[in-house]
RNA sequence: GCCGAUGUGGCUCAAUUGGCAGAGCAGCUGAUUUGUAAUCAGCAGGUUAUCGGUUCGAGUCCGAUCAUCGGCUCCA
């Protein structure tokens, strides 16, 4: 037989071969290291065996699903330990994740941390014993017995859910078989570091109704050096915690006093209202208004449009002369009103009314988190009226908005496409042309998605920009979200060309999403280094002492004449110490001035990004300063604290 | 909301088996007048998240509440 390799290479085998002989005869280090396999595209374990004409792919721990081959033995590994330890522990899934594997159990007595280490010392003895990982199949019928008989009725669930007529795959390692698809390793002996990461509660098969299990997460390496690497990397990544940076920073806190409802501190006021100046030019060179609606909103207006029965757990409300009111959690509502407030021609659509609104939602109080998650947050919404021929042009316009915004800052960005939830109004008509009318522009865009099946708003479907903050979780940021319930609701209407009333579609849409989250997926991007056109003070003086402090205040008012966000150190400290907290403060730039400087009426530049730049007129720098801010430009960062 | 964990000056952390709440940084005062990542000295700062219980005695043990952290669910 011909087994192609992957990059061309054809090999040529007598009689049956498995992928592991193989890659053993290739070479023995690739053998070593190879995790899993693909056999004509077709995921395999190492031990598959090969007897006809093949494209092979060996993989290894570090390509993408080898990396889940690996993690999934190590979730089988710790499955094995916690039966031997704890053998009235009910498994239900043990999956391998993008960093990686978690099992989820049920037990009468929860786990606790101190078993997470008698886990470990377990998992550590299966690792020496070098089980071998046996694959073998079952028909349904016989599978189901066989776990209804061991006591496992979560694997009982998983197999009736399978697809009937085909047999039941099994993988066993020592006294320990388990319901799984594969791939495996060859043996428990590769995975020789691993760590239990956490405990968590996790609800079988992701429904709240559900039983509430006990997840306990790990991840495995071939190497104690990459494990110790990937710790290390996850240290690393909580330095740039929004949270902690936010705080050192002095941008915003978060109170007891207002759980979720974050504060503003006067330089977190200066990035945000930067953005906003950013937003505002953005938005009126694409041709949009922009409005202010209130926050505070009758009753009836949440009835009208569907918020009272749909949304009203989680909508904050108050009585106003004996009348119910809502603190709004959408801008929409308010937006329909301005286009209800006079008659509208075709000849207006589309209309792009955009608002900075300050919106509250009763979020549950375990899903609070820094700005990503508040209970209150302004959205730079907008919504857009427009004809049904329209749709198309204007999705694309709106997403390649976002996607100008999302570049500026450098930021990757993946998109969701979410359908038809169970809790929704409308016709089936009208969500099938919304549905496809997203579908549509993001086919034309060739934007490249995923579908998230009954997980759009209850007015319409949706597609949502997701970033991703310093550990690698992702945030919805923007989203674009077509509306044909509300226009309908609100009675919306424009006279067309041939004098006839009709309704217009609208689309509501945010490219940040919230302020305060995309604050806080700034603050991770760039941990805490921002770009100087954004950073709260751009420029500051460091006077080398107090006899040069009058040519320092000089020199700082006209940086700040000249409009550049300018602080001066006037205490009485050695440069290195003013230099050391600029530096921490990550200030973009810091000038020394001291005899020199007075005398050549010059300044000393340090930057953040190249060190020492030496001495510059004040004019030059100025300008140069000027002209990145202008230009929006992102410096790389040298010096990293 | 659910599962698990945590809560000590503004921040980072100490405090033996339950036995006088302590340090560094930051702050303030004074001295120092400084040339590219921490000058020295002094002072002040706490109802140990809150409430209750056990005890001669609680930061430490028990219970409740609140907040935070890691997840689940939900979402911008």
């Amino acid at each position: 037989m011909k087994i192609t390799l992957k990059g061309g290479t054809v090999k040529e085998y007598e009689g049956v071969m498995s992928v592991y002989d193989i890659a053993k005869d290739i070479s023995e280090g690739l053998a070593r290291a190879a995790t899993s396999a693909k056999v004509n595209g077709e995921i395999a374990d190492l031990r598959t065996k090969v007897s006809e004409d093949c494209e092979l792919e060996i993989l290894t721990f570090d390509s993408e699903d080898g990396k889940g081959a690996f993690n999934h033995t190590a979730s089988h590994i710790m499955a094995q330990a916690i039966k031997r330890l704890y053998p009235e522990t009910k498994l239900a899934i043990g999956p391998s994740i993008a960093n990686g594997f978690y099992y989820d159990l049920d037990r009468e007595t929860p786990f606790t941390t101190e078993d997470l280490e008698k886990i470990e010392a377990e998992m550590k003895k299966i690792v020496k014993e070098n089980l071998p990982l046996e694959r073998f199949t079952k028909p349904r019928e016989d599978a189901i017995a066989y776990f209804e008989e061991k006591g496992e009725p979560y694997k009982t669930e998983l197999i009736e859910d399978l697809p009937e007529g085909e047999e039941i795959s099994f993988y066993s390692q020592g006294e320990f078989t388990d319901l799984c698809a594969g791939p495996h390793l060859m043996s428990t002996k590769a995975v020789k570091a691993f760590k239990l990461t956490s405990l968590a509660g996790a609800y079988w098969r992701g429904n709240e109704k559900n039983k509430m299990l006990t997840r306990i997460y790990g991840v495995a390496y071939p190497k104690k050096a990459e494990l110790d690497e990937y710790l290390h990397m996850m240290e690393e990544a909580k330095k740039r915690d929004h949270r902690k940076l936010g705080r050192e920073l002095g941008l915003f806190m978060m109170c007891e006093e207002g759980p979720g409802f974050p504060f503003f501190l006067p330089k977190g006021m200066v990035l945000k209202n930067t953005l906003l100046d950013y937003w505002r030019e953005l938005h009126r060179k694409k041709g949009y208004v922009e409005i202010a609606t209130p926050i505070i909103l009758s009753r009836h207006l949440w009835e009208n449009s569907g918020h009272w029965d749909h949304y009203k757990d989680n909508m904050y409300t108050t009585v106003i002369d004996d009348e119910d009111f809502a603190v709004k959690p959408m801008n929409c509502p308010g937006g329909m009103l301005v286009y209800k407030s006079e008659p509208r021609s075709y000849k207006d659509l589309p209309l792009r009314a955009g608002e900075i609104g300050l919106v509250h939602r009763h979020e549950k109080s375990g899903q609070l988190h820094g700005l990503m998650r508040v209970r209150c947050f302004s959205q730079d919404d907008a919504h857009i009226f427009m004809t049904p021929e329209q749709i198309r042009d204007e999705i694309k316009g709106v997403a390649g908005l976002i996607d100008e915004v999302y570049s500026l800052f450098g930021f990757k960005y993946h998109v969701e496409l979410s359908t038809r939830p169970e809790d929704s109004m409308g016709s089936d008509e009208d969500w099938e042309m919304a549905t496809e009318g997203l579908r549509g522009a993001l086919d034309d865009l060739g934007l490249p998605y995923v579908v998230n099946e009954g997980d759009g708003a209850f007015y319409g479907p949706k597609i949502d920009f997701h970033l991703e903050d310093s550990i690698g979780r992702t945030w919805q940021c923007g989203t674009i979200q077509l509306d044909m319930q509300m226009p309908q609701r609100f009675d919306l209407e424009y006279t067309g060309a041939d004098g006839e009333k009709h309704r217009p579609i609208m689309i509501h849409r945010v490219a940040f999403g919230s302020i305060e989250r995309f604050i806080g997926i700034l603050i991770e991007h760039f941990a805490g280094a921002f770009p100087t056109w954004l950073a709260p003070v751009q420029v500051k003086v460091l006077p080398i002492s107090d006899k040069y402090m009058d040519y320092a205040q000089k020199v700082f008012d006209t940086l700040e004449e000249a409009g550049i966000r300018t602080e001066i150190d006037t205490r009485a400290e050695k440069i290195g110490y003013k230099i050391r907290e600029a530096q921490m403060n990550k200030i973009p730039y810091m000038l020394v001035v001291g005899a020199k400087e007075e005398e050549e009426g010059k300044v000393a530049v340090r930057s953040r990004f190249a060190g020492d730049e030496g001495q510059k007129e004040l004019e030059g720098f100025i300008q140069s300063v000027k002209e990145e801010i202008v230009s929006r430009v992102i410096r790389e960062v040298t010096k990293e604290d």
